[in-house]
DNA sequence: GCAAAAGTGTTGCATCTACACCCATGG
DNA sequence: CCATGGGTGTAGATGCAACACTTTTGC
């Protein structure tokens, strides 16, 4: 039997929207500053509620262009996990369905409704987990070996994200990692076309090693399966321009 | 701002509920057939609703509990994902969350409260897609070049499940053989412990081959690093009695 | 021409597949 | 002791990492 309306949960859309910085080089990630309670003042995910007429799909969408005004027409987005401890959010029950978003550009951050300040946070790599960055501010990520149960039981570190955000942005960069070798949708950061050189920037970060340590032969081998080429790069700088590429199978 | 309480969803935790015939050699999926509206009559998986003091997680292991009646201490439970399609249901907006859950027994089936008829379907497989099949009775399964997008507009093929229950199963079913390689919590349907040969039945099924294709000794030496022994078996039958294995890292 | 960056080729090592062979048990 | 199934070993094929070499551009 259907729950009294009044006991419904409420479902919250949280977005991991990535981006690269092609001239620093960085892996982003959004984080938006609240102005309201709860959680004013700290620093997470962008999120928004999900209305009756329309999918999750279409409200991630929906919060991308409502938070950074960004009029693309079309995003890919991928489900990433629904989140539903009950004590996820303090004095509030609610279901957090979680969404990543690869944005091909990276665009200038205006605060919107309901921000204070939002920023774009570079994925900084450590030993045991990844830290995120912005200038001054610096929130240090989840240890790769902590499990879900337990991030629930420990007391989270100062500075910290809103509610359980570490925890979904360590879950998200899980599942990037994994997919490296067989769907690298992460790659739609540097937009529709890229070149090896870009694709080998990007992993460096997620496979916490220097770029330098990645063959570009070697790379090309193992992974171009994964890539179709799309012509040929004009040359910015010396040296000879590169082939484009585009993921298989993907807009 | 939160949605106005009337306008929250419905949401409904949905279980993919796995088990396996030590006899038959089949990989069996749980359906029952509701005797109330909505889909009055038609064959799906069990469903229930969340409740708000409960997470989704534990949710999921209640259903179990209520519709099977087994009394196990803990199972091994893995989210599969969220549906959220405006139109899944018709006259009715709910989200499915959804689990899997691995029996590490076949039980006694006894239809509960709110069901006319529950029985196990064996997961067929076919050349494209997977059928389900209990005696008579035969779904057919969703054909696998057709995406979640594609599944929404088609009319549904007679006899069909409840709502787009045919789309979970086959995410499902997809889930289960990606992780064949890194991750196969499926062989819990095993029990704790199990023999390499049982293990290669699984997998013959959900490989779409014999299992006499699968040599023995190439299976032990490409997925060794998954299991651990456990001692020795029981012979049943003539020949050399099995070692047992149980999967690494799972309880 | 020289530096810089992209792309190609080769060699050695690790891993997988196919299949022959040996081991332990029930009847 | 033989049928049945479990476990071990080995040769050829495949795939990957390391690194030398060639090609194309800017200056």
């Amino acid at each position: 039997m259907p729950q009294p309306v009044s006991n419904r949960p409420l479902i919250s859309i949280t977005n991991i929207i990535w981006s690269f910085d092609p001239v620093t080089k960085q892996l982003l990630i959004l984080l938006l500053q609240r102005n309201h309670a709860p959680f004013k003042e700290t620093w997470g995910l962008p999120t928004t509620y999900l209305r009756a007429d329309e999918s999750a799909d279409a409200a991630a969408l929906r919060l991308v262009r409502e938070k950074l005004g960004v009029q693309l027409a079309q995003f890919h987005t991928e489900q990433l996990g629904t989140f539903t401890a009950v004590a996820r959010v303090p004095d509030e029950r609610s279901l957090a369905l979680t969404y990543m978003v690869y944005l091909p550009v990276k665009p200038q951050l205006v605060p919107g409704y309901g921000a204070r300040d939002v920023r774009w946070f570079a994925v900084t790599p450590r030993q045991d987990r990844d830290d995120l960055v912005a200038g001054e501010l610096t929130f240090k990520g989840v240890a790769d070996a902590v499990s879900a149960a337990e991030f629930y039981q420990q007391t989270p570190p100062v500075p910290s994200l809103t509610a359980d955000h570490a925890l979904i942005i360590k879950t998200a960069l899980q599942r990037v990692r994994n997919r490296l070798d067989y769907a690298p949708t992460i790659l739609l950061v540097l937009g529709s076309h890229f070149t090896l050189k870009q694709a080998r920037e990007v992993y460096a970060i997620l496979w916490r090693r220097p770029v330098t340590t990645i063959d570009n032969s070697n790379f090309r081998k193992t992974h171009a399966h994964l890539f179709v080429e799309a012509g040929t790069a004009q040359s910015h700088s010396s040296g000879r321009p590169a082939k484009v590429y585009r993921l298989k199978s993907v807009g």
